[in-house]
DNA sequence: AATGTAAACGGACCACGGTCCGTTTAGTCG
DNA sequence: CGACTAAACGGACCGTGGTCCGTTTACATT
């Protein structure tokens, strides 16, 4: 039997290959340039992977799939906006009350879900939305009606209040109906301050 | 010149070829067999073509797309959910006050959802949800809340409301988390009730 | 019946996502 | 430093959705 690795550490799975990790590195780069520079939809798996100068196999080795690759070209952004939320400047931030932190929320997320639609889209695709960015959003607004002292069924509650701002339906609304941003916000809003129960500071 | 149409009838494009019709019947009835006997996943479009007995490009033309197809296939069972709102027995038909039809409408709704859900993603793919369905459901909704005198944007309220009833969510709920649909119906009546402002009997 | 034409047909063809497997290489151990 | 192994690599290969275009066919007009 040969040893196992001498420090157990923890048991993590090994631990990544330096050029593996190179090449993640160098194709999540090139990804990134290719969708802000020619959209998502230009992005195909082949010509990303000569792009960074790998094979194809190793696009899919690295991210899984396409979605794979997109939820982590999202990831780039997402991530920052998360931290506004959680550390960055009230009223999205903390600081404010919480009725003034959810308007800020939802109005800060229907935009940035706007923004990104494609790329979210992408990263969805099958519809299986990435658990990560799903649950962050659900517990912040779960924590903000607790806040607030709202009873019921918190969780299904911030779920429903987060469904409004998912993508398709912002793009049906925007893209297809033509309705102004600013009328979307007002009425989630609305929506919001039904659901607390009264709203308006 | 060559004389137009003796009847102009109204000038609806020259309407279809008797064997295109059938090719399209045929299509569609085997698209329904493959899609309740195998799921939708089995129906590939060339297979499609060769259980019709047609050739490939005749699909693409009838249909347009396999999104296409899928809607055509949907709009089967989807129709007789809408008779059964417009016309069928209360309390999901007409004769029930408002907020019970709401009520109904939305269990109901919620469970076809999820029993379409493949069928439903499938028609839907890039993310335009069909039209007709869709502005079906905002239009119902709309209405009831208009009967039960709800003040605001109503549109964009129908809107809320409906969203949390979209698949993505539903199956997220669902499969995931394994959240019992009981209690999801339950929320959404409870979500109802509050953008109503006071629901119970 | 013969003719003309717009529509329908079919299947070869293309692009893209994803898989497979034989080959190469990083990192480790003696 | 040489040997060994697990991991990474790359590109041929496959299935599927979708397009294209030369050929066939329904129907109307004479």
């Amino acid at each position: 039997m040969t040893s196992r690795p001498l420090l157990p550490m923890a048991d993590q799975p090994p631990a990544e290959r330096a050029d593996a990790a190179r090449n993640r590195e160098a194709l999540l780069r090139a990804a990134v340039r290719m969708v802000d520079e020619g959209g998502v939809a230009t992005l195909t798996m082949e010509c990303l992977a000569a792009r960074a100068g790998v094979g194809k196999g190793t696009v899919f080795r690295r991210f899984g799939s396409r979605e794979g690759l997109m939820a982590q070209v999202l990831d780039v952004s997402e991530r920052d906006w998360q931290a506004s939320v959680l550390a960055g400047p009230a009223p999205l931030g903390p600081g404010a009350p919480p009725w003034e932190r959810l308007v800020a929320f939802g109005e800060s997320r229907l935009r940035t879900t706007l923004l990104h639609a494609d790329l979210i889209r992408a990263a969805d695709a099958h519809g299986a939305r990435s658990v990560a960015a799903a649950s962050f959003m659900t517990l912040h607004v779960r924590h903000l009606l607790t806040e607030l002292g709202v009873q019921g069924d918190l969780p299904l509650l911030a779920t429903a209040l987060l469904a409004p701002l998912e993508v398709p339906v912002l793009v049906q609304q925007v893209d297809v109906e033509h309705l102004p941003v600013e009328r979307l916000v007002a009425a989630w809003v609305d929506l919001a301050s039904r659901v607390v129960g009264r709203g308006p500071a």
